[in-house]
RNA sequence: GGCCUCGUAGUACAAUGGAUAGUAUGAGAGUUUCCGAAGCUCUAGAUACAGGUUCGAUUCCUGUCGAGGCCA
């Protein structure tokens, strides 16, 4: 159990056998004691001293006194300054959990919980190359599906790829009429960039046949319905529904090369998934569902013929499910999904990492689940994450200020190279190591840099400052546990036991405020793995790894591990250098970033 | 128009209703005969505005102003 679980237990016994006062250990605030304080952890007394009818110094001084003799020497002493009291742990506490765990490679890793949770992320649509706005995607959904296994669920990655619809019979259409049966091999373009470019001259085409129809007479909206190219792709829609086979080949042979370009960025960006669903298979699998929901009375039939739900009762509108010729709408089949889902893998869980532009989508969603009683509709969660944006506003694909993810991964890569050479350290790597130094750095900058804001805000993404190595970045992190590798190749790390002084009664000198510091945010690592699945949030991992790097170097500026001022201090040292090392590469690897031995 | 987010140093981000609002970057000043200076140390700098609830509000409520999104 870490300390503030213990400190809170205490409390809790303490308030109950000493003054009969019955509190939840969740209500009782246990902080990180403020540095211009004295002590290691606060118990914030103010919400129990309305019941308790005390003062809070009174209080505070009686609940101090009863924890320290009941602790059997957890802790060393405590003061109370205004509502707070501040606990000491005893140094004996910090060094044996230090013992205990220096050596463990699974630092933080909880045992198998036997819950499966889903998570759904990524989800592009297959006319065009992805973009930043993806990359937050895939880093969070990956992000999170490996912070809940560090947690001891097991995971189920999936994907669902927009592989049907409007979008891409444009492209379709505009590489039928532009390409001249031009193909990714003959022009030696990337898959999915060779199909957006298509998608692109089918915007470029199309406006201008509006503009020209507009100037011949036609106001703009009747310009934008008639238009050539715009007819010829609804055409298509048509024809693909009716599966067409000379459409469903085209329809085939585009999106695998939009397949074959999405493969290779996400083997390079380490994005994986353990099952992809094609919207293509699950688009007409809510039309069973409105069968269904209209059986079960949830949903109810207007005179026109369409379909419809009344959300009217819980705050939202009423919501069509189904056209009145019939067709399905977007929500209908993302139900039928959620079906699918639950009857392939029986999930207890199911998270959907999408933008915060489909936030009343999800909630209508997910209310319609329930309604219709999908099992564990209850834990379908939405994580909805913030929009990127750029210094110039949001992107936008038909304006052309996007920035494209296989750009902004290459030059991250160039960046990357060009700093590390500049500091001269990497001699005697071969080609393939500096080439995978360079993607390790180049890369974990990125995702650092998109993973280190909560999910829930959107963010501004600054190129510059993206590529920046200093301050709050992967980079910072990466050093500092190269430098630590760098000492532990150099020292060897001994145990008591090795050493043959493991007699309890050793005398362990005080620790230094550097290194307790050090060993206090080591001991916090569970409770903050176990935060950051709480609040699917990798922000507060990346934040923790920040700041335990920091502490680090602030340490090893300060004092000497190998010339320590005692063999024991020098054990101490090597033993929190190197759990230092292991929850640095342990907290990273769930952000998807590796830690070189090197750089 | 209706509904939903969000306004914190020059800039980008933190802060389950708790102590003197943290961190980075940028700015200024130091720091290397000694384990890796991509580092470390110090200085200056912010809660949009106006009310309210509370022992205590960046956080909760109301209004104003500003930014973004969703629904047709």
């Amino acid at each position: 159990m870490d300390i503030t679980s213990r400190i809170k237990k205490s409390t809790q016994q303490a308030l109950q056998e000493n003054y009969q006062f019955t509190i939840s250990e969740n209500d009782i605030l246990v902080n990180e004691t403020k540095p211009e304080f004295e002590g290691d952890y606060t118990v914030v007394l103010f919400s129990f001293i309305k019941s308790l009818k005390k003062s809070p110094e009174i209080l505070g001084n009686e609940l101090g006194k009863i924890l320290i003799e009941n602790s059997s020497g957890l802790f060393s002493s405590f003061n109370v300054i205004k509502g707070f009291l501040n606990l000491t742990v005893s140094d004996n506490y910090w060094t044996s959990f230090l013992q205990q765990q220096f050596g463990n490679k699974d630092f933080g890793r909880k045992e198998k919980n036997g819950k499966k949770v889903m998570v759904e992320y990524s989800s592009p649509n297959t006319n065009k190359p992805l973009h930043l706005g993806h990359l937050r995607n895939n880093f969070l959904g990956w992000s999170i599906s490996e912070i809940y296994k560090a947690n001891g669920y097991e995971t189920v990655k999936t994907c669902i790829a927009n592989d049907r619809g409007i979008h891409i019979c444009k492209s379709m259409i505009s590489w039928q009429l532009f390409a001249n049966g031009a193909t990714p091999e003959s022009t030696g373009i990337k898959g999915d960039h060779f199909v957006g470019d298509y998608y692109v001259k089918f915007n470029d085409e199309y406006k201008k046949q509006v503009d020209a129809l507009i100037t011949n007479g036609m106001n703009k909206e009747q310009a934008e319905k008639e238009a050539p190219l715009m007819k010829a792709a609804q055409q298509m829609l048509i024809d693909w529904e009716a599966g067409k086979p000379d459409v469903i080949e085209l329809w085939k042979k585009m999106n695998s090369w939009v397949y074959a370009g999405f493969d290779e960025t996400y083997k390079t960006i380490g994005s994986d998934f353990d099952k992809i669903y094609y919207e293509s298979n699950t688009y007409l699998l809510g039309k069973k569902l409105v069968q269904f929901g209209l059986g079960k009375e949830v949903f109810y039939k207007k005179e026109d013929g369409s379909v419809w739900i009344d959300l009217t009762a819980d705050g939202l509108d009423e919501k069509i499910v189904q056209r009145k010729d019939g067709t399905a709408v977007y929500i209908t089949q993302d139900i039928g999904l959620a079906v699918n889902k639950y009857e392939e893998y029986k999930c207890d869980e199911s998270i959907y990492v999408v933008g915060d532009e489909q936030n009343y989508h999800f909630k209508v969603l997910k209310l319609i689940c329930e309604k219709l009683k999908i099992p564990s509709a209850e834990n379908i969660f939405h994580l909805s994450y913030g929009m990127v944006e750029l210094p110039t506003g949001r992107m936008k694909t038909r304006e052309g200020n996007v920035v494209d993810a296989d750009d902004i991964v290459d030059e991250m890569k160039k960046e990357a190279a060009k700093k590390t050479s500049e500091q001269g350290k990497t001699e005697g790597f071969s080609d393939d190591e500096l080439r995978n130094l360079y993607d390790i750095i180049g890369l974990g900058g990125l995702k650092f840099f998109l993973l280190r804001v909560d999910p829930k805000k959107r963010m501004l993404f600054n190129a510059e400052e993206s590529i920046d190595l200093h301050g709050f970045t992967a980079t910072f992190i990466q050093y500092a546990h190269a430098r630590i590798k760098s000492i532990l190749r150099k020292e060897e790390v001994k145990s008591d036991k090795e050493q043959g002084t493991s007699d309890k009664e050793q005398v362990v000198s005080e620790l230094l405020p550097l290194e307790k510091k050090l060993i206090v945010d080591l001991e916090r690592y569970t409770s903050v793995i176990e935060q950051a699945c709480k609040e699917m949030n990798p922000s507060v991992i990346a934040g923790y790894a920040f700041n335990l790097a920091k502490d680090f170097n602030s340490f090893y500026a300060e004092h000497s591990i190998s010339k320590a001022e005692t063999a024991e201090k020098k054990e101490l040292r090597l033993q929190t250098a190197q759990l230092t090392a292991t929850a640095l590469k342990n907290t990273m690897a769930l952000l998807g970033i590796k830690l070189p031995e090197r750089m």
